[in-house]
DNA sequence: CTCGATTTTTGAATCTGGTTCAAAATTCGC
DNA sequence: GCGAATTTTGAACCAGATTCAAAAATCGAG
């Protein structure tokens, strides 16, 4: 019966467009003005066939930041098909999540919301599950890198799990986009491009795993290039930093 | 005239009476339930006078928020008047901060929530100036051991400034708060108790900056020793984990 | 101490925006 | 082509934040 899946497709690009249009009042009129009734009307149907998507604006929130997600994932697959020693790569994964934030500015303020108690709790299970899996695939990619280094003896591990390990550079960048992304944080202390320190610090970070080759993170031109390199051989399609 | 004076203590007490109330409210209710009515009920206060202190529930939330953080401060004070090996005081820090994430679990959700966009953006600029203010005691700490230890050789700075330097570990320790924080991210990695790797992580970091006296972060048994000693050391009155 | 002016407090009324659900429209199988 | 089942609709509902005119308290001069 090719009716059931007719509609199946059907409803998924509904989400879709739902989404698109939830995005684009975002990017209009700030996450704070993000109405149900303005998606729907955007959309040309009722805010009850909204909720039929949604169970509620929680819901739909998560499902966004979801939705964006997805294209974080690709990003890492492209570090992740790319020949190049393991540390390179995994800094790469570092460069894959700037261009990310690049990409996509309001993401990050939007996931940030996501994952607060409020949205997060109030969303649905199976929302929250897919949120969850489709950060899978990131940290399936991470601890490949990892474990190929260790396989090729460019690290060790001592007794940490490859996940373990990864939580680290993960840690490290997660925390920089929050600190980048509170509003006037920044301002006060006279700190220089933050996304440019990240880089350099871990670097020191994968140095203090003994992460071979070592590389001298006070040589800024140093980092510079490396950074430059990556992104000319990973994503030379996209606009680079 | 005394009067004035007065007045300013009555306003400051009762402001602290209601952020009080609001603490217990979550505690026992959740932020999800949190009320403006049920404040003001629970201080046998109108919600017209609540709104005298506060201009709207994010402003709220970010004093409480800011008042929370108060006591962080007093933490890290302790650690910066400890005598003791600057890279030890460093990881000092880091351990203030864990003890004041047990010392007041449910701060970390609230800060989350209030350095959202949403939250944020809607408080008052002069409520967000006090937030931004309340925390910079902790950077001029940081800072300030950093020089220490640039001063007394156990540490180089190499074209940062302190506090870029020092932007590292804050990263590292508010990453992993984030992640520590999101219902369900740990569960599916099987990943051991996070704070304990943040130690070890920030050990490497710390070794990564070449931070005299180097220390091995494989060696998890000197890793917990060190974390209890600074327990014991600057801690010994409050319960150590 | 008294009285009018000023400040503060009050809480019912208002307003906003998320959510529901009975009716209308559409689709489906026969 | 027709009645049952499903989907869509959007006005009504509801929760809860916010307001503001009236009431109460405080103040200060005479």
């Amino acid at each position: 019966m090719g009716t059931r899946e007719r509609r199946q497709r059907q409803v998924a690009e509904r989400e879709h467009l739902f989404l698109g249009a939830a995005r684009e009042l975002i990017r209009q009129d700030g996450l704070l003005n993000l109405q149900m009734a303005r998606i729907a009307e955007k959309c040309d149907y009722a805010v009850g066939t909204l909720y039929q998507h949604f169970g509620s604006k929680e819901d739909l929130l998560v499902a966004l930041a979801t939705d964006n997600a997805q294209h974080r994932v690709e990003l890492f697959r492209r570090v992740d098909e790319w020949k190049a020693p393991t540390r390179d790569r995994m800094m790469g994964i570092a460069v894959a999540d700037l261009m990310f934030v690049q990409l996509y500015p309001e993401h990050f303020r939007l996931a940030q919301l996501a994952f607060t108690e409020i949205v997060w709790g109030a969303a649905s299970p199976e929302r929250r599950r897919l949120a969850l899996e489709s950060g899978e695939p990131l940290g399936r990619i991470c601890d490949g890198i990892i474990e190929e280094a260790v396989r090729r003896g460019d690290l060790k591990l001592r007794g940490l799990k490859p996940t373990e390990l990864g939580l680290g550079p993960w840690a490290m960048t997660i925390g920089t986009h929050s600190i980048v992304h509170v509003e006037g944080i920044l301002e006060q202390g006279q700190i220089g491009d933050p996304y440019r320190l990240l880089m350099r610090h871990l670097h020191c970070l994968l140095n203090g795993f003994d992460w071979q080759p070592l590389f001298d993170p006070a040589d800024d031109a140093a980092v510079d290039r490396k950074t430059k390199q990556i992104c000319n051989e990973v994503f030379n399609d996209i606009a680079c930093n």
